[in-house]
DNA sequence: ACCTGTGGCTGATCAC
DNA sequence: GTGATCAGCCAC
């Protein structure tokens, strides 16, 4: 057996982190009847399906809450599990008709509803998930990603004359073509001009069915394909017969919380397949990377290179154009989107679908859960495995976080950063930082092997090429991804064995090992800039001139750093622009700026922002700061004469709240006007949060109302320009305000002595540009 | 029905 | 004008 097979099975024998590796090949999970559930399984390339009798719980604090219960089909059990916590009857049931009608009844006697705070019961709002945790299989297990058929689908849509925006309620509406990909290299396009709509609804789904895909991929199907499907089906009397039995396509309003984006949007589900929205993989890969322009599929397809060299983008609000005057055109073209969502799925997916080996929750389910949620189903899974009693929810307390300071501010050179590696994990396991709840000790012992299996994966994936280089990485990254959110977890308020003293013992260490790390460093004789959580910037001692690596490798290794933790050099630059807290740029040997931090690289400002102060940062951190006030007054001669390209004045922000909620907290004064929502609410186009606006700013005075004087970008017209030139030149001038005192003073400052702006005017205001 | 956390900066608006 | 507040974005 080679080393990737045998760390392979080390892994997946893990039943505290994977699934059951006996019960190979699932692919979905379905409920076929009441007491049934269809297991779908890819074997040999081929689909089998195996009825199992369904698996189903509850969980009580108090027995007494069964009486005067009469399961409609007499199959319950109920059975007492150890220890003591909250959660101690477990009641299983072999029906959907039974859970039902006991969730009913637990309502009705308890006067809670399931997951109500405080609720004397615990249901678990998905089936599937209920059977799985209680039978310990997951999906995936024996498979990889390029084993699974992966279907992807695409429409393009006709706009009727006069609008802008597709509607697939508005008379002359249509799906004009569906182009339709997977993985085994099929490809098919529907045209509407050979089929009516009907036809090709019909078609579409005769395919599904044919080509049986395990996952169905597309880019914004959830926010768009599918609502838009599901309307013209239901119009053209089509059923979207979509799933594997030929059950039907669902629907249900949902939310997803990605990070500080809440978005609402309408759920689908097919019965024996999963939804893969690239949108949504792209909206979890952002909160990471923080670098994507935009969520478009070609703004993507550019970012992660897959777009093809002579890639044609057809721009929706031009389709039906296109189409009425040379349909050809547009056929030409319309398999490149659904060929391009299949690469960025490619991209995308493959952390997710290791996950789905580790959770017991369908393909679908591990992209929408978070990350605490998947822990809590892991403990929750194996406590039930041990017959063990589950503990409800501490009541939330609050956590402190990081130790951040900004120590000095300004121009340095020759900087270092040390960073303690995997600071929160390495302190819960050095230290035993656990759930007090957790006495079967499973939560420790998780990391513990999660950690090792990160250091394992990722060594091996260096031996490795192709496939299996491809899957090592996916399964480390998944580990890494994984390790992180355990300290999360203890300051979860919904975690079932949340613990936030324990949370604040864990930020409580790592504070003091990173001051500690700083005093040390400062008593070294190193000027330290930065220090954020478990990181910080310096400037080493003067006596480091010879080797400066070794040097830096000599201070590392010189800090009294507790038992079990690692400090390590992580960065070497040429220069450091300290800004604010969180906010600063480092030069590296090459001049590469890297610029961190909202203030100064926040997507909210606009390009010409951003591209002023990169000129300004670059001048400062190779000493020719004099030249930084002729670059100001290029751009405000640009300004002046209109010479700046929409793209780079016009501001892009993403709508929080659907527009429903803005109106009411404006009409109920709980927030304030804001352009891109009064924007939205005048388009024509039905926004929903998660969408991005991108307005300027019109008008002839710097001070004015943004929400009034705001106009969407795409309505600009370069023959007539009509932004607010005061309003971006004072902009211009503000920018240049902030970093002035660093401009006139050179050098690195204690952040108590740091440079006060000056008075003095160094730019004259012009005379339409009154600033206040 | 859904949900990992805290800390920090900035622009826009609004009450004073 | 100033300060408070909200929303949005970002670091870790």
């Amino acid at each position: 057996m080679n080393q990737y097979n045998e760390i392979a099975r080390q892994f997946y024998e893990n039943r505290l982190l994977f699934g059951d590796p006996a019960d190979a090949g699932i692919v979905a999970l379905e409920i076929a009847s009441p007491t049934e559930i269809d297991v779908f399984k890819r074997i040999a390339g081929k689909i089998t399906t195996e009825r199992r009798p369904l698996q189903l719980f509850v969980l009580l604090k108090d027995l007494a809450h069964l009486e005067g219960f009469r399961p409609p089909d007499h199959r319950l059990e109920a059975r007492t599990l150890a220890g003591d916590f909250d959660y101690r009857h477990l009641i299983t049931l072999g029906s959907i008709d039974t859970l039902e009608a006991l969730k009913r009844h637990l309502r009705t006697v308890t006067g809670f509803t399931p997951n109500a705070p405080g609720a004397p019961y615990l249901v678990l709002s998905d089936p599937v998930e209920q059977h799985l945790m209680l039978c310990g299989s997951t999906c995936f297990m024996g498979l990889e990603l390029e084993d699974l058929v992966r279907m992807q689908i695409d429409i393009e849509t006709y706009i009727s004359k006069g609008f802008e925006f597709p509607s697939a309620a508005r008379e002359g509406d249509r799906v004009i073509a569906i182009s339709i990909t997977d993985s085994s290299g099929f490809e098919r396009l529907l045209r509407g001009i050979e089929m009516d709509e009907r036809a090709m609804l019909e078609e579409l789904v005769r395919i599904v069915r044919e080509r049986d895909p395990d996952v169905i991929e597309g880019h914004n199907l959830f926010r768009f394909d599918l609502e838009y499907l599901e309307t013209r089906a239901r119009r053209n009397r089509v059923k979207l017969a979509l799933g594997r039995g030929g059950g039907l396509m669902r629907a249900r309003a949902s939310r997803l919380q990605i990070a500080e984006r809440s978005i609402a949007y309408r759920r689908y589900d097919i019965p024996g397949r999963s939804i893969i929205d690239t949108w949504i993989l792209a909206q979890h890969y952002d909160i990471a990377s923080r670098e994507l322009e935009g969520f478009g599929l070609k703004q993507l397809a550019l970012h992660f290179g897959l777009a093809r060299k002579d890639r044609v983008y057809l721009d929706a609000s031009r389709v039906s154009e296109i189409y009425d005057r040379d349909p050809e055109r547009l056929f030409e073209y319309a398999l490149d989107d659904a060929r391009e969502t299949r690469a960025l799925a490619e991209t995308l997916s493959p952390s997710y679908f290791v996950q789905a080996r580790i959770f017991p929750y369908s393909y679908q389910n591990v992209v929408l859960r978070g990350n605490a949620t998947r822990i809590d189903a892991l403990l929750m899974r194996s406590y039930l495995a041990a017959g063990h009693s589950i503990p409800a929810a501490g009541e939330p307390a609050a956590v402190a976080g990081g130790y951040t300071e900004m120590r000095r501010c300004g121009v340095a050179h020759g900087v270092l950063h040390c960073d303690v590696t995997s600071l929160y994990p390495s302190l819960m396991l050095q230290y035993g930082h656990a759930p007090a709840s957790d006495k079967l000790g499973v939560f420790l012992k998780m990391l513990a092997d999660l950690r090792a299996f990160r250091v394992k994966a990722k060594s091996l994936a260096r031996e490795f090429e192709g496939a299996e280089r491809r899957n090592l990485e996916a399964l480390q990254q998944t580990f890494k991804i994984l390790i992180n959110s355990f300290y999360g977890y203890l300051g979860f308020s919904l975690g079932h064995f949340n613990d936030f003293v324990q949370a604040n013992h864990v930020t409580r260490r790592g504070r003091d090992l990173i001051q500690s790390a700083v005093a040390q460093l400062e008593t070294m004789g190193a000027q330290v800039i930065e220090v954020d959580t478990d990181g910080i910037y310096f400037v080493p001692g003067s006596e480091s001139a010879a080797d400066p690596a070794a040097a830096a490798e000599a201070i590392v290794a010189n800090l009294a750093i507790p038992e079990g933790i690692k400090l390590e050099i992580d960065g070497r630059y040429a220069a450091m622009f300290s800004y604010k807290m969180k906010n600063y740029v480092l030069m590296d040997a090459d001049g590469a700026m890297t610029i961190r931090g909202s203030g100064l690289k926040s997507r909210g400002l606009e390009r010409f922002q951003r591209r002023f102060m990169q000129e300004i940062f670059e001048l400062l951190m190779t000493d020719r700061t004099a030249e930084i006030p002729g670059r100001f007054e290029e751009w405000r001669t640009r300004f002046e004469r209109h010479q700046v390209p929409i793209e780079y004045f016009m501001k892009t922000e993403t709508l929080q709240d659907s527009l429903d909620n803005y109106r009411q907290k404006i009409s109920g004064k709980r927030r304030n006007l804001s352009a891109a929502y009064e924007l939205a609410l005048k388009s024509a186009r039905p926004y929903q949060s998660g969408d991005q606006i991108s307005y300027y700013v019109t008008g002839r005075t710097a001070r004015v109302k943004v929400a009034e004087a705001a106009r969407m970008a795409s309505e600009y017209d370069p023959a007539a320009p009509d932004e607010n030139v005061a309003y971006y030149q004072a902009k211009l001038a503000d920018l240049y305000e902030k970093f002035r005192p660093f401009i006139e003073r050179p050098g690195l400052f204690a952040t108590e002595a740091a440079p006060e702006s000056t008075q003095q005017e160094i730019f004259p205001e012009s005379e339409d540009a009154p600033r206040g």
